[in-house]
Formats: C-alpha cells, sequence, structure tokens
DNA sequence: GTTAGCACTCTCAATGTCCGAGTGCTAATC
DNA sequence: GATTAGCACTCGGACATTGAGAGTGCTAAC
C-alpha cells in the first residue's frame, strides 16, 4: 500500500473512531484496530501530517487527534462507504409513510417525523413550494350561524382551509354565491398571482358586493397564500437537548430559526437530489455553525420537490444517516408524484 | 410590627430578591433593601427561624438563604401582591388574540403563542375536551380524483377536516350519497359515542355498501376522534433552553411528555379557574419536578372549558406572570361562549 | 520508508492554602 | 424580652502545587 493511501485510511479510521467514541483518538489505540500492520510511530507521523495538512487537530498538545470539518469533509466526500438500508428497513419506512400519503402535507409531517426517530436528528421538510400550483377549485362550507370556512384545491394536491367570520348570517344561498362568484375569479390562477393588487382589482370587480364580501375575500387570500408559501414541517426538537455541542444560548436560537420557514428554505435551497451535507461552520448562519445540516431534495414532478433536511452534531454517524435520508427523499418523491397525477 | 409579621416580610424579601438575582442572599443585603430598620443580627436571627421553619435553605453553611419549595408555596399563597394588568397591556391582549377567535384551536394557538412570548415561559393550551360535542353536521368535498376531505362540525364549534383516498373514482353523486348517509348515521350523535362498536353497526347498517365506504367510515371516525380527544397546543418550546434547572436529559423528557396531549392533560386536571400554582416536586412528573406549572381554567360554557398553562422555572416572576395568565385565561374563555353562542 | 526508544508536554485529579462572605452565638443594650 | 454589636467559626471558590498518565515529536538505528 502507497503511503498516501495509508494515510486516507488512518483518516478514515480516526474520524470513524471519533464518531463512534467522541474521544480524541491516539496512535496507539488506533495502529492496534488498523487491518494493516504498521507501528504506532508510523502512524503517529501520519497523523502529524494529516494534521499539518489541516485534517486532523488536538484538542491540547499531548491528546489524540480529532477531526477537523475539512477532515470530515473529505470523509464524507471521498473516504466512506455506503451503507445501503435493508430491505426490512426499507419496506418499514415505505409502510409508515403509505398512510400519510393522502396529503402532501401529511406526507411530509410524517416523513419528518419518521427521520428525526430514526436518525436521532431534528428533522425538517419543506413543502413543494407553491409556485407552481394554480388554483383548481373554491369550496365554502357554512360551519356556523356567522362562520364559515374556505377549502381552496390546488392542481399539486394541496388543500388549504381557512376559517372565517361574517356580520351577517350566513345562508344557503349566499354560500352557494361565495362559490360561484370566488369560482369565477380564482380558478385557474395560479396561487402566486394572488397578489395584494389582484385581490384589489377582485375586490373592485365585484363592486357594491365587496363590502359584504372582505372576510371572504380575506379568507381566499390567506388560503391562497398558505398554498403559495413553502411552509416547512419540523420534528424531533426534542433531540437538540442530546446534542451538547449547543450552547445553551444557541439552543434557542436554533429553535427559533426552525420556526421561520422562509429562512429556513433559503438554508436548505441549493440541496441537490444526492444527499448534500454541510459541515459546521460551512453552514452560512451563525446559530448553526456547531452542527451539520444534511439535506436531500426530494423530486416527483419537475416543479414540485422540496427539501427534506436533517440536522444534527457534527459528529454523527454519516453513513447512515444519509442513506436513511436518501432513501426516505426517494419514497416521498414517488408518492408526491402519484398523489399529483392520480390526484 | 410584632416580630412574626416581620419574619414573613423578610421571607417575601428573600423571595422577591432571589427571583431577582438568582443569587442566595444574605442577611447584610437584605436589610439594606428593607423599608423597616433592624439591623443584620436581627435579620440574620429571622432568617435562621425560617430555615428551621423549612422556608429557607442554604447552599452550604457559610452562604446566603434561598426559598425552598414550602417557601415559595408561602409566597405565593401568602405573601405576594398580585400585579394587575395595565389597560393598555389587557387590550393589547385583545387585540392579538381576536382576529384567531374564528375557531377553538386557532384560538388556543394563538394564546399559547402569546403568553409563552409575554412570559418566556412555555405555554400550554388544551382545547375543551370534546366530550359535550354533538356531531352537528358532515360535509365532503371532493379533492382529487380518488381523493376527498371530510369536514365534521360541532356543536362546540370546532371543525375537523381529514383527507381520505378511495380505491375508485369519486363524482359528485357519490359525495352527495356519502353525505347524506353518513348524516343521518351521525348527526346528533355526541362525539364520545362514536365508538369502535358504534362504527361496527354502522357499518352493518350499510350492508353491501359498507365495502365501498370502509374509507369515507373510517375518516369520520378519525373526524369525530379528534374532535372528541383533547388537543393541546404547546408554544415557546425554545424557551426550554434558558432554564438552566433543566438537566439536559430532563429537556428531551419534558419536550416529549409535550407532545403526548393524553399525558399533559391528566397533569393539568385540577386546575382551577384561579392560577393554580404548582411548585418543583409537588408536580408529580418526575421531569418536571425541577419547574414550575402554573394554571389556569378557561370557561365558557359550563361543559366547554379547558386549561392554559405555563411552565417555567421555579424561580419566576409569579406575580405578574399569574396575572398575565388568569387575564388571557378570561378572555379566551369569553372569546370561546361568544363562539358557541353565536356559531 | 519504517521502527524503537526516550524525553517532553500537557491534562486531569488530588491536595493544600488563603480569602472573604456570611453565619451562629454571646454578652451588652434598649 | 427584643434588639444589637462583636467576634469566632465555617465553608466555598480561586489559585498554586504536585504526580501520574497518555500521547506526542524527534532521533538514531534498521
Amino acid at each position: 500500500m502507497e503511503p498516501t493511501q495509508r494515510k486516507l485510511k488512518i483518516l478514515e479510521a480516526v474520524v470513524e473512531a471519533f464518531i463512534k467514541t467522541g474521544e480524541p483518538v491516539g496512535s496507539k489505540a488506533l495502529c492496534e484496530n488498523l487491518d494493516f500492520n504498521v507501528s504506532s510511530a508510523t502512524v503517529r507521523n501520519d497523523m502529524a501530517e494529516l494534521a499539518s495538512l489541516g485534517l486532523l487537530e488536538q484538542t491540547h498538545t499531548s491528546s489524540g487527534r480529532i477531526p477537523t470539518e475539512l477532515g470530515y469533509r473529505i470523509y464524507v466526500d471521498k473516504l466512506m462507504k455506503r451503507i445501503p438500508l435493508t430491505k426490512y428497513e426499507q419496506s418499514r419506512i415505505y409502510d409508515i409513510l403509505y398512510p400519510a400519503s393522502d396529503a402532501p402535507e401529511h406526507l411530509l409531517e410524517g416523513a419528518a417525523a419518521l427521520l428525526s426517530k430514526i436518525t436521532g436528528c431534528v428533522a425538517v421538510a419543506t413543502s413543494p413550494p407553491g409556485e407552481a400550483a394554480i388554483i383548481k377549485k373554491i369550496r365554502f362550507i357554512q360551519t356556523g350561524r356567522y362562520t364559515a370556512m374556505v377549502v381552496l384545491i390546488t392542481s399539486t394536491g394541496s388543500v388549504k382551509t381557512k376559517l372565517f367570520r361574517c356580520d351577517f348570517v350566513i345562508t344557503p344561498e349566499l354560500t352557494e354565491m361565495f362559490e360561484k362568484t370566488m369560482n369565477e375569479r380564482f380558478s385557474g390562477v395560479p396561487v402566486t398571482d394572488v397578489t395584494p393588487a389582484f385581490m384589489q382589482s377582485s375586490a373592485a370587480a365585484l363592486g357594491e358586493m365587496s363590502i359584504l364580501m372582505t372576510n371572504v375575500l380575506l379568507a381566499v387570500n390567506d388560503a391562497a397564500r398558505d398554498a403559495s408559501v413553502a411552509s416547512a414541517a419540523v420534528r424531533g426538537q426534542s433531540n437538540f437537548f442530546t446534542m451538547p455541542e449547543l450552547a445553551s444560548g444557541d439552543g434557542k436560537r436554533v429553535m427559533e430559526l426552525l420556526s421561520h420557514s422562509r429562512e429556513l428554505e433559503r438554508m436548505l435551497m441549493g440541496a441537490d437530489s444526492k444527499a448534500s451535507v454541510l459541515i459546521g461552520s460551512e453552514i452560512k448562519h451563525p446559530a448553526l455553525s456547531s452542527l451539520s445540516v444534511i439535506a436531500s431534495h426530494y423530486k416527483s414532478t419537475p416543479e414540485c420537490s422540496g427539501v427534506l433536511a436533517l440536522i444534527g452534531p457534527v459528529r454523527m454517524d454519516y453513513p447512515k444517516i444519509i442513506s436513511a435520508l436518501e432513501y426516505t427523499s426517494d419514497i416521498v418523491g414517488n408518492m408526491l408524484s402519484e398523489l399529483i397525477e392520480y390526484g
């Protein structure tokens, strides 16, 4: 074995040992676990070189080595061996997800919950951006004397409901009228076109009726906005408590970041359909810079896709977690396609 | 001032100083802030007696005193002065809650979010138990070729939706038929009566149609169960990261407890309409025994009520937090009454 | 290029010392 | 009898010292 190849082997072994134990790994302990026979002195020399290349570091002069972020990067990109899921694990994932596949939101929540449980990370699932969604139909259901619910159905299979309240008693004739007027105006309209300007012109088109229907319009507007905005399901936040690298101040900031789907989405954009890994300070968000994020695009139709992501400690079991994420992402993509195609 | 009264004054001062600073308070520092003039030696004697009564304790022999749980208890029950909210604060709360008052769930989520923000605690709002709810109407809306949504409206103003999927193409005639059959069977039925046995007999009553309508029945069943089960809205979990008394192991357990509305509810039962305070180990749940819970019943109609609760460190600003909770609880009760009455 | 050996460095835990905050007690005072 | 001043005492926290042990870097030999 040529020396450089051995160095990579050593890097790999260091990373894996550190992921497993969390302790800095020394030359002696390492060369016992190595499957080729060299003395600890040789390992030491190699480790010193790896350290000078910036792949390993020491917590103090006479401690074992731990991987640097760059070290993890090389490991993830070049060294680690993928561990495909077993057939059993695959079918378990499918079985758990299938019952949730009646609606996209439901499915994504299920996927996030499942992933957080399997991996011990915090899971995020962004819903497909509504950009491509077109309003298929709007329905109204009376829920009380003064209250009703608007149901907005889009071409992407998403169903949004919104309760609202009127100043007058609602009658079946009125809901029918709402339905007729609103569908005339909104059917076939891309949800992203439902802008304040569009609402303005809709109100104008209604003439004197618009006063009566203010709340109706507002409710439709809200539902359309819900459908156009990418929302994100977050599950497994309790796992944050098991990540000691999260300074208690950062914990709060991260939790708050996760409830702002807007920022979250921006952060996760650029993820590829193969799981892409961001390690530590590669993540641009300061509160997250002590953690790793693994993100994977799920794809159903070209326009309809989103991101599944896992947030965990830098020191995590990348091979296993990446496999779980990629497989789940595949399944979600497929289930969504079916949902849209046969919706 | 007679001595016992002074001792209570001293207890009050210790609790308030400790709540403010988090540091054990010594006799000297204390008697400077006291509004009657006694020497530190006198204060010391009194504090020693309070300690022997189990109301104060020391972290070590020569430190200042901190309140025991019993000390907090006396403070909360007897000593603290209520601080009513200002008119401005009251109207702010009202203004924020009003837009959410179109549906009970929505309102409770809003109340929890608001309370967690004001108080820095974690807020829980359990929805009224569905026990009293009666199914008013069931509607069906087709959302796709094979998918539809059932909408279940109850007498308590609660609206539950559930998407489902059929093996056959759904037509307007079919949804109409669903609606007719289901309303015949379910209208006027208390949601708690929708038991497996009831579903069984419903299926039997449908005869051969029941095979076709399996998923319809299941969806209605799910919606009714949703309406009968008390769910809980939890907001402000990120505040857990600011509570140092929460050992990191307990953090995870508490977060998980909060996602099990069943257990949560059991814990909060017995709360009165006046805010009731549970301090530290008075809470029976082990993971919570280092925290305090303040719970207040909101009441609209006699049958329709639930609990608003705040979870925070034992060392919290009780007067302020109790006021905010009680006021919010009142408002929520009123808004719910209106919702039901004029629903 | 590899290895054995050795001196060196640094952390960690145990131990000792000192300082100061705050107490408990006693005797004097109101 | 309640209050106060004074003083000895206790204990924790900060700091320095020490020794053991793990692991390194370097050098010289293979």
